[in-house]
This record gives structure tokens, C-alpha cells and sequence, in this order.
DNA sequence: CGGACAAGCTGA
DNA sequence: CAGCTTGTCCGG
């Protein structure tokens, strides 16, 4: 009788290839694709997961046994949908299955159907039910809409996967599901993708458009990617919610509408304030939107810029303040003090040149723009980043868009400088600069409540303006689209950002590629890959040797 | 990754 | 030439 052998992919970031094992009791029904197992490795005991059944090209090397099968097991779907993965981001196949196999924070509730059919039945509008008519379809809706009419269709046509945008989502979803009496819907965020899923029926991401659906570091993978994936291995529907479908998205399902007054219901009263009039000396804040803040209830008033600065310069003889190392623009971050933002020396508040101690502040960040409208209304206003604690309970907060993240609910959303993100230097700044402006259209809840959105800008005709005045997200997807389609960007090609120490040698191996074009390195010494699609630009990126040192590959890179 | 082993350096 | 560091190789 021969030998059972089974190859095992090792848990060892620098090891991404297989080994073949012996299983020594032949008919362990514990060793199968997909068990997690311990295997000694070249003198050490290392956890590594069986791949495939059967010898691979081992030769007359003397096999080791398996020394463990631990608890745990990866879903052979998944282990296959993991060698996906590592092609589709040019990442390492560990990197998926220790995702696949982490204790995940998702919620499985109980198995089986709804509680009462026909009631749930009778209150599912027609676009949750068009949700699933088609297998890949994106449903847009009004950022102050529910989706949850599509989680109850999902969870009627049987066992379903949700991922929602963060783990307070799960938790919200989850509660829903139990007070509904609903059974049989797996909920999870970003890692939610990587869940086992008996007999999956459907497949929905919510908000599917934001940017937590991208894991930062390498492998740059997004979530809906692949469960979209997974759904069309599975021979199921899957469905993406979103007030901001991104052209990606449009491009891979079919749009699902709802009727045009209930969208726009979901959008907030936006008013444009054009500041193109405005002296520049005037400052921030208008006196309009000093007028409306006075006036609102709660405010949220939104300027992606930390610290006190970004950009200053000396009152008395005009000069810009820059660092005396290596003469990069010094910031703010409190009055007295000067950073670097290249390099992080600091020195107080001092002009290099004439020696004044007075600044022009020309960039101004969140905590200065909070002293300021303090001033202007006369009431305290306190400032919100990422990195603050908790939310203060003053009737103004001036805040990065991380507080759109942590309030819940508000009267009134200013964006102090809206053209800073309609002007960063990403393909994809447009969209979400619309994303923004759907989030905080939500926060004001729509047109269900009498909250409004200010938006301070001095390009009122902007496409990104005037598809969120018109409430219309399909009027920026228009010209977006053509831009992309123009510049050869997304969906018309496919990117890859390769970065560290050794991209130039990786590149030089990608030049010689057919149909990869690189261009670069950019002032990051990071190199941009391009190819008409992912089938060429992912099958280059794994057949060129990676050479030894740091290489960061993004696949669908975020910044370019 | 981390153990093994070879080559290179140092001091007696 | 022992004793140590540094570099390269490779795993079943």
C-alpha cells in the first residue's frame, strides 16, 4: 500500500511554496484540504495548511509526517479562492489564509428562514428584491436610505454573507437581525470576506464604495472583490448597496435604481458657497457659513488638515517658513513651535530671515480654525482628528472627516475647504470627495430630518458639486468615467504601484513584459505598472523573480 | 523566518 | 587555529 502524502503551504511569511507531507494514519478524516496542521520544518515545528491532496514534484527526498492537525479548518472554496487572491494582488497565499483563518468577529445567526414570511415579504420594496434578479448588481441608494430591505431579501433566498463598513456595523446589524427573528446571515467587516459559509445563497456589501473595504498594507485587497469573486464561484447573486457607486463598481454589475424621489430624499440640502468674490485675507470662514453656524443647532464643520498649519509664512517680510535642514515647508501644531513635515526637526516660531516671530498662517489646519470660529460666533468650539479621545459636546466641532465617522447625528455639515480634496492628486479624489459629501448627507439624515450640508469652495462648478447638488451621484459617474477612459485609467487598464529598495530591478523585469507599460520612479521612488487589464498585468507581476530586499507591490493602488 | 554551514576576520 | 561575526542557502 503506498503512502498518503497531502502538500502543506507553511505559515512562514518568507516561505511561499508548498511541501509535501506523509499522513500516517491513511484515513484521518481530520487531514483534508484546507486542516490546519504542524509540520516540522528544516529543524522547527511551524503551523502550515494542507492545499492539495497527493505528491507534488517532491523527487526522492525521504518525506516527514505530519506532526499535529490542529482545530481549525479552512473551507476548501476558500483555500482555492486564496490562490485567486494571491495572482489577483500579487501577495503571498499565507497572507489569505491566515485571514481565512483567524477567529474572525463576525456574527452567524442560527440557521434557517425568517421568522414570518409574508410580513417581510409585504414590506421588501422592488429594489431590494431587483437586487438579486441579476448576479452582480449594484444598488444605488440615498445615503440616508436603508439597505436593510436588501438584507432580508438576501437572508429569504437563503444562508447569506453581509460585510458592512466597520465591527459597530456588525454589532448594529447583528442586533437587527436578532430583534427581526432573522436566521442564517453571516455578518462581518473587511476580514468578513475570509468567513466560512455553509451553502451561501447570497452574497451583499453595504456601502460597498468605502475605502475600508481595501486592506492598506500589501496585499492591497478589497473585500468586495472578493466575495464578488467568491458569489460567481458559488453560482450566487451578489449585490453591492451604495450612495456613491464608484466606476469600478458600475463597470463590474448591473445598476439598480431606486425611483428618483426616494434617492433624493436620501441626499441633505446642499447650498454652494462661492468664494471666488471673497478677498483671500477674509480667512476660513465666510460670514455666510459664521451666519448659518450661529444659527444651526449642532455643527460639524469638516477640514482634512490637522494641527494648527500646514503652510506659514512670516508676517514681516513675507517669507515662507521652511525647515533650515532640509528646507521642506515647516508646520504648525501648536503656536509656539515649528515642525518639519519632511523630516520632523523642529525650532520655535521664528523666521529664518528676518528673525520676526509673527506668522502668516496660510494652510490653516483644525485646531486653528477651531480658535478661530470660537472667536467668530462667540461660543467655545472644540476639535476633532483621529487621534482625539472622545467627542466634546460643544454645539461646534471643527474636525477632520474622521468625525463624520464618530457623530452620529448633526444639524448642519460645513466644509470649510471642500477644494482641497476636489484638487488631491488621486484618480479617485472625485468619488470621494462625493463619498464625503453622501456620508454627511446621512449624518444630517437626508431630507428625512431639516438638516443641510454648507460646502465652502471657489469651484461651484465643479462635476463633483454639481452632481451632489443635483443629488445626482450618475452626473459625476459620466464624466468621471470619460476622464478614466481618456487618461487610461481603472476600469480601462489596470495598476499596480511597486515601491522599497528593490522595485527598480522588478520593474526592469516588468519592461520586458508584453503589453506592461512603467512609468516612474515618482519623488516616493515608487514605480507605476500598467497594463490594459488584470489578466496581463497580474500574470507579469508573478511571472518576473522578485528580487531580494523590501518590495511593496499595490495592486489597484489607492494614491496614483 | 530561522537554523546550518561556509567564508572571513581577529588575536594569541 | 579556536572563537567569533557575517553572509548565503534552503526547507519535504
Amino acid at each position: 500500500m503506498t503512502a498518503r502524502v497531502v502538500q502543506v503551504l507553511p505559515d512562514v511569511s518568507a516561505i511561499d511554496r508548498v511541501f509535501d507531507y506523509e499522513v500516517i494514519e491513511r484515513d484521518d478524516p481530520r487531514v483534508r484540504i484546507g486542516s490546519i496542521v504542524r509540520i516540522d520544518l528544516h529543524g522547527r515545528r511551524v503551523r502550515g495548511w494542507v492545499v492539495a491532496e497527493g505528491a507534488g514534484a517532491a523527487g526522492d527526498v525521504v518525506l516527514k509526517a505530519i506532526a499535529k492537525v490542529s482545530p481549525g479548518h479552512v473551507p476548501a472554496d476558500l483555500v482555492d479562492l486564496s490562490s485567486w487572491a494571491a495572482w489577483r494582488w500579487a501577495g503571498k497565499r499565507r497572507s489569505f489564509l491566515a485571514t481565512a483563518s483567524q477567529p474572525q468577529p463576525v456574527v452567524t445567526f442560527g440557521r434557517g428562514a425568517p421568522k414570518s414570511d409574508d410580513q417581510l415579504r409585504e414590506s421588501t420594496p422592488e429594489w431590494a428584491r431587483a437586487a438579486f434578479e441579476s448576479p452582480q448588481s449594484v444598488v444605488r441608494l440615498g445615503p440616508a436610505i436603508d439597505p436593510w430591505p436588501i438584507v432580508v431579501a438576501a437572508a429569504e433566498r437563503g444562508p447569506a454573507l453581509v460585510l458592512v463598513p466597520s465591527l459597530a456595523r456588525v454589532d448594529l446589524m447583528h442586533r437587527r437581525l436578532r430583534e427581526a427573528g432573522i436566521r442564517g446571515v453571516t455578518v462581518g467587516a473587511r476580514a468578513g470576506a475570509w468567513v466560512a459559509c455553509d451553502g451561501l445563497a447570497s452574497v451583499v456589501v453595504v456601502d460597498a464604495h468605502d475605502e475600508v473595504y481595501t486592506e492598506e498594507r500589501a496585499p492591497t485587497w478589497n473585500a468586495w472583490r472578493v466575495v464578488a469573486a467568491r458569489a460567481a464561484r458559488a453560482g450566487v447573486a451578489c449585490a453591492l448597496t451604495s450612495s456613491t457607486p464608484t466606476v469600478e463598481q458600475l463597470d463590474w454589475g448591473t445598476l439598480v435604481e431606486t425611483d428618483r424621489n426616494t434617492e433624493r430624499r436620501g441626499w441633505a440640502r446642499i447650498e454652494i458657497l462661492d468664494r471666488r468674490g471673497d478677498d483671500p485675507r477674509t480667512g476660513l470662514w465666510s460670514s455666510r457659513a459664521v451666519d448659518a453656524i450661529r444659527s444651526a443647532g449642532r455643527t460639524l464643520c469638516i477640514l482634512n488638515r490637522t494641527g494648527r498649519a500646514k503652510l506659514a509664512a512670516c508676517a514681516k517680510c513675507s517669507t515662507i517658513a521652511t525647515c533650515e535642514k532640509c528646507a521642506g515647508a515647516v508646520h504648525q501644531v501648536e503656536a509656539a513651535e515649528l515642525i518639519c513635515g519632511r523630516c520632523g526637526t523642529t525650532r520655535p516660531t521664528l523666521c529664518l530671515v528676518c528673525g520676526g516671530t509673527k506668522l502668516k498662517l496660510l494652510r490653516v489646519g483644525t485646531a486653528r480654525a477651531a480658535e478661530e470660529l470660537s472667536a467668530l460666533i462667540g461660543a467655545p468650539v472644540a476639535e476633532v482628528t483621529g487621534a482625539s479621545a472622545a467627542v466634546p459636546d460643544t454645539k461646534a466641532i471643527v474636525g477632520t472627516e474622521a468625525l463624520l465617522h464618530r457623530v452620529g447625528r448633526a444639524d448642519l455639515v460645513v466644509f470649510v475647504d471642500l477644494d482641497s480634496e476636489l484638487s488631491a492628486p488621486r484618480y479617485q479624489a472625485n468619488e470621494e470627495a462625493l463619498a464625503l459629501l453622501a456620508r454627511a448627507s446621512r449624518v444630517v439624515r437626508g431630507r428625512f430630518g431639516d438638516g443641510r450640508l454648507l460646502v465652502q469652495t471657489r469651484q461651484p462648478d465643479h462635476p463633483v458639486l454639481l452632481a451632489a447638488a443635483a443629488n445626482d451621484p450618475a452626473r459625476l459617474t459620466d464624466t468621471d468615467r470619460q476622464m478614466r477612459q481618456d487618461l487610461a485609467l481603472p476600469p480601462f487598464a489596470a495598476l499596480a504601484q511597486v515601491s522599497g529598495v528593490a522595485a527598480p530591478v522588478f520593474v526592469d523585469g516588468l519592461r520586458g513584459q508584453l503589453g506592461v507599460e512603467v512609468t516612474g520612479p515618482d519623488n516616493h521612488e515608487a514605480f507605476l505598472v500598467r497594463a490594459p487589464n488584470h489578466q496581463t498585468l497580474c500574470d507579469a507581476l508573478a511571472r518576473v523573480e522578485r528580487p531580494i530586499g523590501r518590495l511593496r507591490v499595490s495592486v489597484d493602488p489607492v494614491r496614483a
